[in-house]
DNA sequence: ACCTGTGGCTGATCAC
DNA sequence: GTGATCAGCCAC
């Protein structure tokens, strides 16, 4: 394939099979290499640990070399040991340089070698892992395992019984790993539940947990994950030779532009996804059958790792094709942010042409898209239109690209990078048994695309431009306005504009607007007429809902279906907009009627009004901050601090309000909705009654006006 | 040790 | 009551 050829993207060393790196000390690398046979060489390889600084200091036991242009970081300092490249960066302190902390990623960045070239996913050996747990205590009852040539083994755990004692299954696990030799081991809860169970069982059976291809235990140390505005801790288990993939992380990245999910167990994720779940069981069901049906129990064993399997293969896709083009293992490509992995492309090429590097910018605020809302209420015959990837047109359009970018690579990629994505969908259009793969390609070029605009204004990533940034978004504001008024003067009404696209009902004469518009707008920007809706119910900016002509409901924004919100609150809008979209506004009234019926008779099981929250900071950041009066209680870490479990930043925490009156402080009127009693039913009803009038009223105005209104402004 | 951006809405809490 | 502030979540 032409794209693969193409060495900034795919990296300048063409070793085809890695299926991992690791650091060797003092000064090596070791690659794992897969034979044609299945089986794996293991080449080790010379590697010396480097960084760049700006004034190399007088340090002995360090090469210097001196890089072309005038860039701030000039100097290429080359180590013989990792002790010596620690030495070093210690003696930096406080002085302009630069180093990757990871040796692997120094080591595929310098060399250009990338993984699993020349590699399908289907050549990768996948392993499976779950582990059943004794509620409490930790003690295990029994370890699924499967792998994706269909083996599937339980190891079930009988503490009276030494055969099958949890030192014999772990035993059993390692040889099993050992024997079976898999690149990859999967699991739900991978990182934050199964190894460290594993982990701390190991430790107190004795035993060692060789998961490693040399037969070392796993490492593990504190890290973090960024989920667009949330970061959330957890162990970072590294095993050598191979790569560890939590489906939970993929289910929570794949949820940041989806949103779909209410929350990210393995079962929810798998409803979600039409994996079958028979023979699966919760928690309490699995230990009663561990106890009283071992059999069933085994089938839900087999069952996890069953649909693990199928969700890793679901979501990993893209992370397969970003290790063939990132200097990171696969398990990095995975957690690293995508403007961080843009850097490292343009840093792989810097150093492969031996070229100085810029400093960090000096970040600044810069403004945004434009967004703006001209009528509320129910619209009928809606039209969208919006400009075919806007900021990535701009930037190619109007040269918005990063000053310190001296070798032009910016461009380059991001040219070249269109111009893939469209082979790659025509080929996926072909059909064929490439076609996941060329999808996965496709939409990995896709996202990085999309991470193009976001990496010029991302502070740490040594090419950014704030100035570049913010000439995109100005751009993109005034193009958006520009299609905002050739619409309107034509006769359009235009309902509501959003950073690159418009809502507008059209003139009668509306079939003719597609061609003039785009005459209008500048060359290389494309505009798309790319749907119509009967009708639209336009409430505020970024909130709305829109009823295709299939009769489907389309529910956007925070307002109308945050999951902040309460099931029956969601549940009571999602009703009144398809009422008010057919007309019937004047039922709203019956509904109110009935939602208060199943409030104050306490008919709705509970999930129907819990909230639920994410703990953001740890307990103790929280009760700090409470301390020092920099923030306000909240009933969610209130609840998870009585709880005295071990609630960690990213959990989640289901609650319900209880007293009597309507207006009570949450955080000292609430419970756990695990704690809920279905028999002692103590939720407060009218509490609950006057949401739903809030709610109510919110929509009143909607409900007695057929017709949209103007914003009061 | 980790990190792509800005804009907008809502609910809870708290000071006034 | 009202406005300010924070936290959380969502659109693009």
């Amino acid at each position: 394939m032409a794209f693969e050829e193409n060495k900034v993207l795919f990296g300048h060393d063409p070793t085809e099979r890695i299926v991992a790196a690791e650091f060797q000390e003092p000064d090596g690398a070791v690659l794992f290499i897969r034979n044609p046979d299945g089986s794996n060489a293991v080449r080790r390889v010379a590697f010396q640990p480097f960084l760049w600084c700006g004034e190399p200091p007088p340090v002995e036991n360090v090469g210097v070399r001196r890089l072309e242009g005038d860039l701030p970081l000039a100097f290429l300092l080359e180590c013989e040991s990792w002790r010596d490249f620690s030495k070093l960066r210690a003696s930096l302190k406080g002085s302009r340089y630069y180093a990757l902390s990871d040796p692997v990623q120094q080591f595929l960045l310098s060399t250009g070698m990338t993984l699993f070239k020349g590699m399908q996913f289907e050549d990768l050996r996948r392993m499976q892992l779950a582990v059943e747990m004794f509620p409490g205590e930790g003690h295990l009852l029994a370890i699924a395992l499967s792998d994706n040539t269909g083996w599937e083994e339980v190891l079930f755990i009988d503490p009276a019984n030494p055969a099958l004692s949890e030192q014999a299954a772990l035993e059993k696990l390692t040889a099993l790993v050992q024997e079976r030799d898999p690149d990859i081991i999967e699991g739900h809860e991978l990182f934050r539940t199964i190894l460290p169970c594993l982990a701390a069982r190991a430790k107190r059976a004795r035993t060692k947990l060789a998961l490693g291809r040399d037969g070392s235990a796993p490492r593990s140390r504190p890290s973090r994950l960024q989920f667009a505005e949330r970061t959330v801790n957890y162990p970072k288990f590294q095993a050598h030779g191979r790569h560890f993939v939590d489906t939970s992380l993929l289910s929570q990245f794949y949820d940041i532009t989806a949103r779909e999910l209410e929350n990210y167990e393995l079962g929810e994720v798998a409803r979600h996804f039409h994996i079958p779940g028979e023979g699966a069981l919760s928690e309490r069901e699995a230990h009663a059958a561990y106890l009283e049906d071992p059999p069933l129990f085994l089938r839900h064993a087999s069952r996890t790792v069953r649909r693990t399997r199928e969700l890793a293969a679901l979501l990993s896709g893209s992370y397969f094709v970003q290790a063939k083009i990132f200097p990171y293992s696969y398990q990095d490509a995975v957690v690293r942010g995508n403007a961080t992995k843009i850097d490292a492309l343009l840093v792989r090429e810097y150093y492969r042409r031996g070229h100085s590097l810029p400093d960090l910018p000096v970040a600044r605020d810069f403004e945004g898209g434009y967004t703006a809302i001209f009528f509320t209420g129910v619209a009928r015959d809606v039209w969208h239109c919006d400009v075919a990837s806007l900021y990535p047109s701009v930037m190619l359009c109007f040269d918005c690209f990063p000053a310190s970018d001296k070798l032009g690579l910016f461009k380059g990629l991001l040219t070249d990078l269109r111009q893939f994505r469209l082979e790659a969908k025509t080929k996926m259009r072909e059909g064929g048994p490439q076609r996941s793969y060329y999808h996965a390609l496709q939409s990995t070029f896709k996202i990085l695309i999309n991470s193009f605009y976001g990496y010029l204004g991302f502070s740490q990533a040594h090419f950014a431009d704030f100035d570049a940034a913010s000439r995109v978004t100005q751009i993109g504001r005034d193009l958006l306005k520009t299609m905002l008024e050739w619409l309107q003067a034509r006769g359009a009404t235009v309902v509501e504009v959003d950073t690159d696209g418009v809502y507008f009902i059209p003139p009668p004469n509306g079939a003719e607007l597609q061609k003039g518009l785009e005459a209008a707008l500048p060359c290389g920007i494309d505009v798309e007429f790319d749907a119509k809706y009967p009708a639209m119910f336009s409430y505020k900016a970024k909130n709305y809902a829109l009823l295709t002509g299939e009769g489907e409901l389309v529910i956007r924004g925070g307002a109308l279906r945050s999951r902040g919100l309460e099931k029956f609150q969601r549940l009571f809008m999602e009703e009144t907009i398809k009422l008010l979209l057919e007309g019937k506004g004047a039922g709203v009234e019956a509904l109110r009627a009935e939602f208060e019926e199943n409030i104050r008779g306490r008919r709705w099981p509970i999930e129907l009004l819990m909230k639920t929250d994410t703990l953001q900071d740890s307990l103790g950041q929280y009760a700090r901050k409470i301390e020092a009066s920099a923030r306000n209680r909240a009933a969610a870490y209130e609840l998870a601090l009585k709880s005295g479990r071990d609630f960690q930043p990213g959990d989640q925490v289901s609650y319900y309000i209880t007293g009597a009156k309507k207006s009570v402080p949450a955080y000292e009127n609430s419970k756990l909705a695990t704690e809920w009693n279905a028999e002692a039913r103590d939720e407060n009803i009218e509490y609950y009654a006057a949401k739903l009038n809030d709610l109510v009223k919110k929509f009143a105005a909607f409900t007695t006006a057929e017709t949209g209104q103007m914003p009061l402004l």
